[in-house]
Formats: structure tokens, sequence, C-alpha cells
DNA sequence: CCTCACTGCTGCAGTTTATGCAGCGGCTTG
DNA sequence: CAAGCCGCTGCATAAACTGCAGCAGTGAGG
């Protein structure tokens, strides 16, 4: 629609930071895009950036505007998305934001088969830490968040809860595989990989460790899941993972996963959820529901909030 | 905002029926908003409205479009009240449905308190009985409703929820100005007149009256309070009021009310309430907290939900 | 200290977009 | 069947937007 071209010029500025940068991605001269804002400077009459040598920021009242202007593209995609789904065809776009956890084996199956029944539909997968993960949902760059223990909650409606109980992780031959479930003490005896502290699994171990009053000692601390998979391959390393994060029954598969001992690390929780008050496209609020009853059956609901 | 024209426009067509009679209020020709609306039409990929000999209206899609172009109408006012209230000048515009109770007395005074605080700061005031009350909110004609015994509740979100026991009006000399309390069976003895069935008192003497295997048998029946109250004062007639539309303590005032006896009538209730959902403008939210704190301190509030 | 790269901004000219006027055909109503 | 609306279209005009070239201000780096 074109009347909304003002508020995705100054969305695109502020995404740029400067006017010039903006202009560039959005294949138009400076000098429209500065006209654009100065005239709605005018007509608003307040600033809505502040002019630095290295180009624009956003003013309090500026900081109001882009709020509002990104709710309103948000929403303009969902009233096209509403109304083409009017006329039968489903088609519009999903954005999710997301834990790597669920990036190997969980979303790929569910993002196949939804388009298996809507071949119109595409998708943006965005791999968000935790609290970027929420900012997503904030700036309308995501729909919906699927996020292995949030930190902040303020903006973030949840859809549904599961509980994930903390997995430890190795290569087949390794002591531990024996028993059925794993107590935490018995790892700490094992050269350890971690995964940093950006994440849930992360944050849900150290608390455990805290409470046993032993230190964790990583040989190896990284952000990538990938890199820790195959390390601990290769060394004898112990690593963790959660549930949604194992490829369940894979044959070529020569890892192992065994349940720590729900006495020493307590399950952390996966949350689905998307902005607090928004009303979803059509497309992404079919798919949360797919996710959603995909995520109660396999694993166990926790009571929200 | 320029950008918001044609919404604006579309709003217009809405309500006048026709792109003619739109274009006239909206002072442009109607080749222009004709126009605009096959552009839009065009962009959308749907028609918005179905052309009938007399006029348009709104299809399917255009169901959809208006709803979500007055919701973003509505947004950008508070956006610029937000942004006004941030460089300290409290203006803005508040408009507000109510019942007819809160006209004579409660309102006059509380918008007038509020502008003597805020004196850029407009407002509007729609009577409205208790169906089209939420309607206003609906579709933002409104940003508050204060209405007694409202009927649907589905898009009606409540900031507060007062009891208003039903009280008997009478001239100065009658009969049952005597006793503190009423009860109902002694009112039905003499003549009565009645505010019609649109309106809230009405319905819960109706359904108190029921209860009572009674009749009311009224001399007069009218939608207005005004005529109501006069009538009252030369013929011997009662009538039925609820505290907030009574004036209080004012000398020149030969009328007299009298609580009916709570085991006969129960208290109705007065609500405060906004769109659900909605972000209201600065001013607005400000005169809602304000009357909120009037009608909590003056009556009893009651457990919202 | 000076240079240099980068910023936002402005006058002018060209282009695109929106508007107004007159008029057509279709429909309902009296 | 005529009158009165209605939405819609071709054409000319008015308004808005865009692009080019160039200016002044600012901060980083040598």
């Amino acid at each position: 629609m074109r009347h909304l071209h003002s508020l995705r010029y100054l969305d695109a500025i502020v995404r740029a930071g400067s006017i010039r940068k903006a202009a560039e991605t959005l294949s138009i001269t400076s000098t429209a895009l500065n006209r654009r804002i100065l005239t709605m400077e005018q007509e608003l009459g307040a600033p809505i950036f502040e002019r630095l040598a290295r180009g624009v920021r956003l003013s309090a009242a500026g900081e109001i505007l882009i709020h509002h202007a990104r709710a309103q593209l948000a929403d303009m995609e969902r009233v096209k998305s509403q109304i083409s789904d009017l006329s039968g065809i489903r088609r519009g776009h999903v954005s999710i934001a997301c834990s790597q956890a669920v990036l190997p084996v969980f979303l790929p199956e569910q993002i196949a088969r939804y388009r298996g029944e809507h071949p119109a539909v595409t998708f943006s997968v965005l791999r968000r830490d935790r609290e970027a993960a929420e900012q997503a949902l904030v700036d309308h760059s995501a729909d919906l968040a699927l996020v292995f223990e949030p930190i902040r909650f303020s903006e973030f409606g949840t859809l549904l809860a599961v509980s994930q109980p903390i997995h430890v992780l190795m290569s087949k031959g390794h002591p531990l595989a024996k028993t059925r479930s794993v107590r935490l003490r018995d790892c700490l005896r094992y050269p350890i990989a971690l995964p940093s502290h950006l994440y849930g699994v992360r944050s849900v171990l150290d608390s455990a460790i805290v409470r046993l009053s032993a230190k964790l000692r990583p040989v190896i601390e990284t952000d990538s899941f990938e890199f820790l998979r195959h390390y601990a391959r290769q060394d004898k390393t112990i690593s963790f993972q959660i549930p949604i994060g194992i490829a369940q029954g894979t044959r070529a598969n020569d890892d192992v996963s065994r349940p720590i001992d729900p006495r020493d690390v307590p399950p952390g929780i996966l949350y689905l959820g998307q902005l607090r008050g928004r009303t979803l496209p059509v497309a992404a609020s079919r798919f949360a529901e797919q996710i959603a009853t995909a995520l109660a059956t396999s694993f166990d609901e926790v009571g929200s909030e």
C-alpha cells in the first residue's frame, strides 16, 4: 500500500542509522528520504531524529513514532493476509525467532509439514538468543518466538510452554551411557563442553551447579551447538542439550543422550510466544497452532504464567 | 499526517454510504475519491466495496480493512497526543460515550475540572444507549464509555465498575418521601413514569418486577430523562434514577429521592470502560483515571469481571 | 593541526501522482 | 418512462515527489 511508504522509510532509516545509507537500501536518493522526514517532522510538530555527525538517532518522539510505524506495517500485513485468506488462497509469510535447539530437527520438520499443506506460505527463521528473540517480537521482525528459558517477559505473550529436562550428550561408548538417568555429580568427573552463557541450557545448569556448591570447569565453551555436538564425538567430552534439540530415532547417530536426574537439575521450559496483544497474520497464527499441538503431544505442557 | 488520507477517505465513505456524499463532506470531488478507492483495491488485490445503485457497501475484505483503518487513525491520534505530552503541552481530545445518567451532573463537573488543569484538551460527549456505547468504542468514535448496565461485553475492557442502587424520584411532598428507604410494592401504588427499554434503569426494574410477579404500568414512557424529571414535578407521578444522575445538595431542588430497598431491586452497575486492548491517548487515559477515582470515592466499587 | 570522509540539508528542474471538470451508462424510484 | 442518483472514464491542470549538484558541519586519523 502506497500510503505506508513513509513508515517504511522511517523504519529503514532507524535500522540503517543514517538517511543516506537507508536511501541506498531503499534505492531512492537521500534527498527524497530527507525531505520526507522533514515534512513528517513538520506535520508532527516535533523532531523525529537527533542529527549527529555520523547519522541520525531517534528522539523521544521518534521512539514513540517508530513503535507505532512498525505496528502499523505489521498490522497491514495481517490485513492483507486475512484478505487473501478470504478468497481461499492461503498465502502469507511467517517470521519466527528461535533458540538454536529447535533448528536441527523440530523446526525444519514443522515448516516442511506446514508448507506441504500451504505451499504459498513463506518463512523466515531467525536464530536469536533468548533476549534478542523478545526484541524481535517487539520490533515486529518476528511474528513468533520459540525460546528456551527466555529472559524478560514484559512484552512476551505466551502461547504454550513445555517442559524440557536437560539431557547429557555423549558418544556411544561413554561410561555414563550405562544408566538410564544420570546424576549431576557423576557428570563432573568427565571433561565437559558447554554452550556459552547466552543459552538457556547453560543458565539452567549454572543455577543447578550453584545449589550443588560445585563448579563447572568446561574444557570447551562455545556458542555453536553444531561444534559442540561434533566435538563431543571426537574427544570423550560430554555435553548438554534439551530433548527438542536431539534427533530422535535417526539411525546414523553415534551420539547417546541420557536425562539428568531431575533432583539435580530441574527441567527448563521452552516457550512459544508472540508479541503480547498482537493479532497475528493468518499464516503465522495457523503455524503457531500447528507447532503448539506438536509440542503439546511430544512434551509435557507447563501451566502458563 | 498525509499518509493517512486514504484511510480517512475510506472511513468517510463507509460513514456516508456513497462516494459522492463522502466527497462532499471531505470537500473534494467524487472523482478523486473514486480513484483513490480504485487504486487501493488494485493494490489490495480485492474489491473493498460492493457497488450498488444507491451507493457502495463494504465487501468482506472492506470490513477487515475499515477495522484496520479506524484502528490506525485512532492510534495515530494517540501517538500525536503522546508526543505533544512529551513537550509538556497537555493537549489532545477525549471522546466519551455515555449513558444519560451522567450527563446532568457528573460529567459536566468532571470535564470542567479536567479542563481546569489542562485547558488545551477538548472533549466530545456522545450520548449513547448501552449497546451503541460499545459500538462507539469499536469504531473508535469514542475513547471511553461510561455506561449503566451495558449489554454486550466482548470488546468492552472494564476500567472500573461501581454499584448504583436504583432510587425513586418524586416531588417534595410525596407520601413515599417520608421513609428513608422505599419498598418496591409501595411504588406500584402510585402513577409511574418510566424510561424506555433502551435504558439500564428500566431493565433493572423490569427484572425486579418479574421476580415480584407484579406488573409495571407506567403512565408515561419516554426516552428523555429531562422530560421525566420535569413531568414528575408537575403531576404526582414517581420516577426512577440512579445516584450519579441525581443532583446532590443543590438547593433549588424540589425533587426528592429515596433508595429502593435492595431486597426488592438489586443495585445496577455503572461501568467505565474502553476498547479492550487499546492503548488510549494520553488525555483520554488521564481523564479516565480522574473519573475513576471520582467514581471510586463517591460510590461502592464492584469487583470487576 | 589539518585532512578527509561522511553526514544532513537546500535550490532548481523534471517527473510522477493526485485532482477537477464534463460527460457516459446503469440502476432504482416515483 | 423520466428523473435522480450512482460509480466510472478521458483529458487538462495542479500539486507532490524525486533526482542532481553542491554547501556546510562534524568527528576520526594521521
